[in-house]
DNA sequence: ATGCCTAAGCCCCTTAGA
């Protein structure tokens, strides 16, 4: 099965570009990130009519988040990220999805961006990533075959961005920012896209200013995450690069795992 | 040191993104 995540930075304003890719590319989970739309507004029925079934957590304007399936589609197993009663953003949501090797457990997320640094932005952002990895300790506990995909905002280490020194003030590669994305990995998950390319240089995400995409000075900070009984079954990982060129592109692209 | 683009709210500028 394959399992894409995809940043689309607004579900209205990217449908057509995002019906495209999903018949073009035809993956069996399909995580959306940043739909900036109200859960009575998400387009449901345009992913029907091409075979997805969904589930969503929307919000006026900002954030939002989805998960598509083909099939049976995605069965809700919570949403909104646990341990902050106040934390009313839509940014975390989670599904058990039926495949051929079992069911596998899917957490979508969209990680807060944390700019500026230092605020309350960023603040927000360190605590939303402490209460992450208390949920997904819980899942590496449970044993539970589980893929973590989403935009993390957190760009790992230098050689996941074009000019380390261009980036260094901002809030994606603080050294707390690292420091509680490498924690996670070192509870026991598996970064897919880095343990393919160790060598990094590989980049999910493009600015829209400066003429960034045609410089290539992009950055990685959209993850896709396996607990051992996934990362057992890692065949491939990779990014949807040529959809960041299309006309209307986000400013992302997709990216994948393929498992056996 | 700053803006460079883009989407969406709400209503043509402001907020937020990264």
């Amino acid at each position: 099965m394959r399992i894409a995540s995809f940043n689309i930075n607004g579900i209205r304003a990217r449908l057509p570009r995002l019906v495209e890719w999903l018949e073009e590319r035809r993956p069996t989970v399909a995580c959306l990130q940043e739909i900036k739309c109200q859960d009575d507004a998400f387009p449901a029925a345009e992913f029907e009519a091409i075979g997805y079934k969904a589930i969503w957590h929307g919000q006026k304007g900002f954030n939002g988040v989805a998960i598509l399936a083909e099939g049976a589609g995605p069965v809700e197993a919570g949403r909104g990220l646990p341990g902050d009663p106040e934390d009313e953003q839509a940014r975390f949501i989670e599904a058990d999805i039926a495949g051929p090797g079992g069911p596998v457990r899917v957490v979508n997320l969209y990680l807060p961006n944390g700019n500026p640094h230092p605020g309350p932005k960023f603040d927000y952002k360190i605590a939303w990533m402490a209460r992450l990895r208390a949920r997904l300790q819980e899942l590496l506990a449970a044993e539970i075959p589980t893929v973590v995909v989403g935009d993390f905002n957190v760009i790992p280490e230098d050689k996941d961005v074009f000019s380390a020194r261009a980036m260094a003030a901002d809030a994606l590669m603080q050294p707390a920012s690292r420091d509680a994305y490498r924690r996670l990995l070192n509870d026991g998950w598996t970064d897919a896209i880095d343990t393919l390319n160790p060598r990094g240089g590989v980049w999910t995400y493009w600015d829209y200013q400066a003429g960034a995409w045609q410089r290539d000075h992009g950055f990685r900070i959209d993850h896709l995450l396996l607990s051992p009984q996934c990362a057992d079954r890692l065949l491939a990982a990779g990014v949807d690069k040529a959809y960041r060129g299309r006309e209307k592109a986000s400013d992302h692209a997709p990216v994948w795992v393929e498992l056996a």
